[in-house]
Formats: structure tokens, C-alpha cells, sequence
DNA sequence: CCAAAAGTGTTCCGTCTACACCCATGG
DNA sequence: CCATGGGTGTAGACGGAACACTTTTGG
């Protein structure tokens, strides 16, 4: 491979990933405490470096994979961190990628191995380097997302009740919803398929189970919720 | 400075600026043919590479500064590009920015000196790499900006009529709009000012001139158009 | 039998949309 | 004097918000 470009600096590049839950009807990350220098102890997003024969989706993907274990998960990218002094050491670029992930498709034995755990959003610790902005832009976009895209399922197991729903859309909005309005909303989307299954784990009378029928939904229905 | 990472492959970082300009009621975007290998004659975005003293934020603006000789300009981030394969010689990570620029701010002679040019956003010739890709990504992200922020006026001079404000979003929304209710919408807004001005440019009668008072707008006012 | 969550419709109000005519002036 | 773009209000449709009671059943 010819080298053409040969009077400019290169730079490392890394990816962060900003991991959501949603567990006690709120809405969490995954962090843990860096186990390297620079910054050894302090919170931090899970991240890795990325190699030269991935692109950097891929290697998202991989380090993504590396911690939880899952593979096909929702991931978009938040942006690029570049700031001169955002790592100590030498200069790191590092490129953020949000994920949605339903916490209890998590295996807690893998994520205690990895030392991280659930955090409260809106409790989120003071983190390493630039780590609280991309929480931020993450949230920001998440949010963006949530509201215009189905994709609050993969914050729920495939099967849920329209309360757990609704508690989710809450969480993303930071506001309490009306029952009647949005289950009406929710009846309006054929591709939410009402299952026979009834859930008895949070109610005596039972409520019934839904699922999201990704095939069902077409890109021509706008989503609003 | 010590070096704490060695183990992984350094990448150059570059730049790309979508440079969105507004004439002729059309929305453009700055293109010019590369001449530099690799793709050389290929028609592209204009970029740059990151030094290793500047941000990447900083690195954009010194960019279009250096093509417009503008500064203070209203710029985001789109994102990071980073597959493998994306430029044909060594490997490069490319950060595109897009910027809002006011046609007539931006000298002709500098503009032809650079060989860039206006082209409408619906004719995009195929470009560069992954180029297409950025204009696509920069366009939804500044559409829906543009909605939901007053950063329009940026693409217009300072003093504009409501006719030019209007073809503005027809041309960024691709619909065209009732002229009463726009109207109507606007007069809601008192930081967007009525002066005393008249630009006879456009027709006999004469139409008013508007501004913008940014002082006057607060983020808590929610923009809708 | 009662506590606790599930489930279900209607009315009201504000917002958005559709729509047509007069005005001022330069050429 | 007429062609051209500038400027103005109202009525009807639609969608979102507010709101309370009945059902089921495990303990």
C-alpha cells in the first residue's frame, strides 16, 4: 500500500459506548472504574481502541460484544471526542456509540467479571476525561430517537405489558403520561400485537402481554410517541 | 510526553465541510473536483487534515475558514466515517462537519480561486468515496435543526423579507407553504424583528426587511416551522 | 373482602389548514 | 394601466389533553 499522506500527525482511535437500560422503571448505563492508566479508578464508559482492519461501527460492535456478550444490538453513533487534552497520555481521538440493550438479556455474572454496573441516568457520577458529554449527546439523541422510531423494544423484553411501556416512554421523557391516551396511541399501531399471554408477576388480575412485530412495521408509518 | 497506548495502529484524521448556501430559492452545497490523488478529478468535499495541536472542532473551522475566509460561522458535527476501505490509499478516519454559510458573504473571486462551486442539494453528482454518504447524513441532521432552531437565518443576509424566509423553508422542508399561515407564525415570533426598511430588489411595490434578533430569542422559547 | 394494578370513552379546547382578495409601484 | 410580488383574516377540521370508574384476583 502506497503511503500518500505522509506530512500529517495520526492519532489512536477509540470507541466508548454509552449502554442502555431500563430496570425499576428507570432509565440506566453501564459504567465502571477504570482499571488503567491514566485515570486508573476513576468512572468511566467501557471503551477499547480500534484496530486496523475494522471500521469503527465494527469496532463498536466488538467491544460492545466484549462486554456483554450480545451480538445484534441497536447501536447508533453519538460523534466524534476529539479535544487535544481528553486523554492525558497521548493524544486519543474517540468516537462515542450509543447501544439499547434489554438488561436482563445481560448475564450478571459476566458483568460483574467486567466490573460495571447499572447507574441511575439521572444520577450519573462526575467521569473520566469527557465521559459526562457523551452521556449528554447520548441522552440527547437517545431521546431524539425514542420519540420518532420504534425502538423502545429493545430496552423491554420481547414480551411486555403496556404498563412497562408506558413507564419507558416516561423515563425517556421525564414526565408522567395518561393511561387512557397512550394506550389509545398504542392501539392505533398494529404492529404492537396484543399476545393471549398474561403477565401475573406484577398484578394479581395479570395484564396482558404485547409484542412489537418488527416485520409489521413499515418505514412509511410515522411513529409518534 | 509518555506514551501509554502502544499497542494499536494510529490513523490520520481528516475533516470534510458540507458547506449549505441558499440562492437562486435553491438549497447548494460548496463542491469542487479533487486535485490531489488519490480520486484525483473526482468531484468532493472540501477537508483537511487534523493537526495535532488543534481540535476537531477547531480543525473544521480552520478549514472553512481557509476556503470561505469566513469565521464565526454556525457549524455541527455530522459524525465520524471510518471504514476500512474509504480512501483508497492508507487509512483514513474523516470527521464531516457542516456549516450554514450566507452565499453572498463569500467572495466569488475566492471561491473560483479554490475551484469549488455551488451545486443544488438535489443534483449531488456521485463524489468522492464515501462523500454522498456525508452530504445524506449532514441534510437530515441540518433539516431537522432547522425545524426545531432558529439557525435559518444564517443562510440568509442579516436583513431579509419573509418572502426569501419563506422560500428558505419551502426549499429545505421540499413542500411549499401557505403564505398567510407562515406569515401568521412569524408575527408570533418578536425576536424576529420588523425594521423600518424596504428592499425594492424584488418587486415594484417593495417588501420589509426583517432581522433576526438573536438577543432577543432565549433557548426556552420553543421554534417550530 | 380489600388492596393493587389493569383496562376502558367522551368531551373540550387549542392548533393547524384551507382559502381569496386588495395594495403599491415601476415600467 | 397593468403586471408583479406584498400583504392581510376567518371558519372549519383535526388532534391532543383532561378526566373517573369498573374489573380481576391473590392474599
Amino acid at each position: 500500500m502506497t503511503t500518500f499522506y505522509t506530512e500529517f500527525q495520526k492519532v489512536l482511535l477509540s470507541v466508548d459506548c454509552i449502554i442502555f437500560g431500563f430496570t425499576d422503571n428507570k432509565l440506566k448505563i453501564l459504567i465502571g472504574k477504570r482499571n488503567m492508566d491514566p485515570g486508573r479508578g476513576e468512572w468511566s464508559l467501557y471503551g477499547g481502541f480500534v484496530r486496523g482492519d475494522e471500521s469503527l461501527d465494527e469496532a463498536a460492535n466488538r467491544t460492545l460484544f466484549e462486554l456483554t456478550g450480545l451480538r445484534k444490538v441497536f447501536m447508533r453513533q453519538v460523534g466524534a471526542f476529539g479535544n487535544i487534552d481528553r486523554d492525558p497520555g497521548e493524544r486519543v481521538v474517540s468516537v462515542a456509540y450509543y447501544a439499547l440493550i434489554n438488561v436482563k438479556d445481560y448475564d450478571e455474572e459476566l458483568r460483574k467479571q467486567h466490573g460495571v454496573e447499572w447507574v441511575d441516568l439521572d444520577n450519573i457520577p462526575q467521569m473520566y476525561s469527557d465521559h459526562n458529554d457523551m452521556v449528554r449527546r447520548a441522552r440527547k439523541l437517545m431521546r431524539q430517537k425514542m420519540k420518532t422510531e420504534p425502538v423502545g423494544f429493545e430496552l423491554l423484553p420481547s414480551l411486555f405489558t403496556l404498563t412497562q411501556l408506558q413507564r419507558l416512554y416516561e423515563a425517556v421523557n421525564g414526565e408522567e403520561l395518561d393511561k387512557r391516551n397512550f394506550r389509545k396511541r398504542i392501539k392505533d399501531m398494529d404492529y404492537i400485537e396484543k399476545t393471549e399471554l398474561i403477565d401475573k408477576k406484577t398484578s394479581k388480575r395479570g395484564a396482558a402481554l404485547y409484542r412489537f412485530n418488527k416485520k409489521a412495521f413499515t418505514e412509511d408509518k410515522n411513529f409518534k410517541l
